[in-house]
DNA sequence: TTTTATTAGTTGCATTTGTAACTGTTCATT
DNA sequence: AATGAACAGTTACAAATGCAACTAATAAAA
């Protein structure tokens, strides 16, 4: 017998908030997929080392919270494009300076149009009140410590 | 040279709305591994049922838009540890009636007190403002249709 | 009634991911 | 210097996942 203080998972906020992400990020990595035949990670990496030139792999994990496995992958394939190039690091021969080449940066720039449109429409679709609700309530979440 | 109309990954929605989700769904995992053993898919199926107490499995992937391998194999699992059992409809033998066994109900019971409490420190440190605007936009995200 | 198409659910295989162990290097302590 | 701890990054293995092919059953069409 089902107790009528069970939960109702469909109205289970972290159950709805990660069904929606996952929506709308299935429907972004259309955009990188398609055309490049990159995954997420690889997307991720690309993108953080487009905004910020000169990182570590370690860094760009720390950017994104991205396992150092995945982001070593990333780094491999992109890397194997010629999309992005590696340079030892002249005191510390452990650490690897990454950064995109020319070609890196001129398919992020291709990309990065696509990734705005792609926002705008979903922008678009909820409004600009419920837009800056949204972010608000994401700025709460990310700033929040949960066990 | 990076282009300033370049993408700021940063603030991109549907990055921060994946890790945000991430994030939280990460730390509510902690409920149903920690005590039960159990994966995403198993919980997921488990509060399914304890809601809608006799569905297909087909109907339990529509409900949560979970694969149906997934589905699959979550039953499996349920079933071995006896919180679920199978029945063959009777006009249609391909199709299977689950429902949770009285010890699949109590399980569910229990790690429904824990995901209340969990939902509610997380509404806690929303704010009610916040929680109904976040509420709002997911509802329009989910019914959104995007390509 | 035989054939064909559709459906429910499972399984095999390839891909992705996470964990832990590993290599190579630097730092800290002695 | 010599030893041990710490760190950056890679790799090997195991678990999770998605896709496609599969089995079994029913429905639809011929």
């Amino acid at each position: 017998m089902s107790q009528k203080e069970d939960l109702i998972l469909s109205s289970f906020l972290p159950y709805r908030l990660y069904n929606a992400a996952e929506k709308v990020s299935l429907s972004f990595s259309n955009v990188y997929k398609d055309k490049h035949g990159l995954n997420r990670p690889e997307w991720r990496v690309l993108a953080i080392l487009a905004q910020h030139p000169k990182l570590t792999a370690t860094e760009i994990g720390l950017h994104s919270k991205m396992h150092k496995t995945k982001v070593s992958r990333a780094v491999f394939e992109l890397e194997s494009r010629k999309w992005l190039s590696r340079r030892l690091d002249e005191h510390d021969r452990r650490v690897e300076w990454l950064q995109l080449t020319k070609l890196g940066q001129t398919r992020f720039s291709g990309l990065s149009v696509l990734a705005r449109s792609f926002e705008a429409e979903l922008i678009e679709a909820l409004g600009p009140q419920s837009t800056k609700q949204l972010a608000a309530a994401l700025d709460k979440i990310e700033a929040m410590k949960l066990p």
